[in-house]
RNA sequence: GGAGUGGUGGCCGAGCUAGGCUGAAGGCGCUCGCCUGCUAAGCGAGUAUACGGCUUAUACCGUAUCGAGGGUUCGAAUCCCUCCCACUCCGCCA
């Protein structure tokens, strides 16, 4: 969330840059809460010390034997008093906390203004699209001939949008996670695997919650969420911590299974691996001091372009318009891969620096050495890769006439030294 | 699932069955200074976070925090209630 005192010492910058998000947020309501809650803080906190003051008295004078009815009866009038303003504060803090929470990060000022993803600008492109002398197919139709991925049986176990990778198709998604990861950890990303469900503190420090309730799946007996992308787990196995700056950047990757309930997007990509509930990402997450930030974001994106340029991939990078970042983020470029059936680019990873937004909520900071003051770090993230849309860009770029699918050269190894899936 | 124990500062660990003098003993660690051929030992001082006030900034002052929330009380780490978490034993299980 954003930092109240720098809302109201920027308040132009505040306003300007949320309504370049297409966002409406009542800043007015929120600094005069600010000012309700301040005022009362200061009332209150002078009954408490005389209380504390009078509360020490009383227990000498008891001590000595002295009457102390008079002023115990004056007291717990005083407390009632207390009692009464804590919880107007109460009410006005949480009302002022429930609005930070639902105001999204300002983007830094590079980030293109626009409305929406039309207005989103490119940044680079890289790889030139193969020409097929013959009619690229979908890599449903593909999977389907092949026989490795199963749309019918995924649907029959569970519902739509979940799908049974078979055979060479499972081998196929397990080789990219491998080799995702390992390309990630010679860059100096250290693995983890964190848990893929998580208590709604978690949620609320990367910012799902509480604004996005809905996107999740939730195990409702048992109060915790099924993780979108491992960037809740990871990031916030930082939470509440203050790190030291030698320790910074904290850099990791991560493999794990995604869940998302994909509400709202009903007639979207229906078919295929596109768009499911459940799919698999390798995601990569630092922490860093705020000065190293864009710079790592930098690598970041770099990390994830590598692999596509490994699989010689065709792709391009596009950055973010103002109304086309996500919520917590400040700026963000979407890397969108080649699909020859659709002739279009898709997004197959979105890499984000979310500045000190996430550490506020989730309180992760650090400690510059020699420094007595605790600093909130800023975090970034970002897919290296989607694992899904990799594996069907592989497909559908790979593919060829008689209905095979080459094997990419830099998979071969994870494949046993497979060069086609027929 | 059954039975039990416990959650205190960076860590360990007192205090909690006599509620006030405990932001919290003691130890370790760490920082600074002294001492010292070097290192070690020794000596001295310091060592949480948040919010608010004051300040150019330090400093300083106030409030809150002993798992979380609520209650009793003039006053709670200490008493009561609810919840969460960890650990041990038994059962079950990949």
């Amino acid at each position: 969330m954003l930092d109240i005192k720098y809302i109201i010492a920027n308040l132009d910058e505040a306003k300007r840059k949320t309504a370049n998000r297409g966002a409406e947020f009542d800043f007015d309501l929120l600094i005069s809460l600010d000012d309700k809650r301040k005022s009362l803080q200061a009332e209150n906190d002078q009954l408490k010390a005389e209380r504390n003051k009078v509360s020490k008295e009383i227990g000498a004078i008891k001590k000595s034997g002295g009457d102390i009815s008079e002023i115990q009866a004056k007291m717990r009038e005083a407390g009632d008093r207390i009692a009464a303003i804590d919880a107007e504060l109460n009410e006005a803090a949480e009302k002022m906390n429930d609005m930070l929470l639902n105001l999204p990060n300002l983007h830094l000022e590079d980030v293109p203004v626009g409305k929406d993803e039309n207005e989103n600008t490119l940044y680079k492109e890289w790889g030139t699209a193969k020409d097929f002398n013959f009619e690229a197919k979908p890599h449903w139709d593909i999977a389907d001939g092949l026989g490795i991925l199963d749309f019918e049986r995924g649907v029959k176990v569970s519902k739509s949008r979940f799908t049974a990778y078979m055979g060479l198709g499972a081998k196929l998604e397990r080789a990219l996670i491998n080799f995702m990861l390992d390309t990630h950890a010679e860059r100096g990303y250290k693995e983890v695997i964190a848990p893929y469900l998580v208590n709604a503190e978690a949620m609320k420090g990367t910012g799902q919650l509480p604004k996005f309730e809905e996107d999740l799946f939730k195990c409702e007996r048992d109060e915790l969420y099924l993780i979108p992308t491992a960037e809740v787990s990871v990031t916030n196995l930082y939470a509440q911590e203050i790190l030291d700056e030698e320790n910074l950047p904290v850099k990791h990757c991560s493999y794990s299974a995604c869940f998302r309930r994909e509400a709202g997007s009903h007639g979207k990509d229906v078919r295929g691996l596109i768009r499911q509930h459940q799919f698999n990402k390798v995601e990569l997450v630092k922490v860093t001091r705020p000065e190293d930030s864009e710079t790592e974001l930098m690598e970041l994106l770099e990390s994830a372009e590598i692999i596509l340029q490994k699989l010689n991939l065709p792709y391009r990078v596009m950055t973010l318009c103002s109304g086309d970042i996500g919520f917590s983020s400040a700026k963000t470029f979407d890397i969108e891969v080649w699909l020859p059936s659709q002739g279009a680019y898709r997004e197959i990873s979105s890499c984000s620096t979310f500045t000190d937004y996430q550490a506020r909520r989730a309180s992760i900071r650090f400690r510059r050495k020699g420094e007595k003051k605790v600093e909130f770090a800023h975090t970034i993230n970002g897919s290296g890769l989607a694992v899904g849309r990799t594996f069907l860009a592989v497909l559908e770029n790979y593919q060829n006439e008689d209905g095979t699918v080459t094997v990419p050269e830099a998979l071969r190894p994870y494949l046993g030294g497979l060069e086609v899936i027929s």
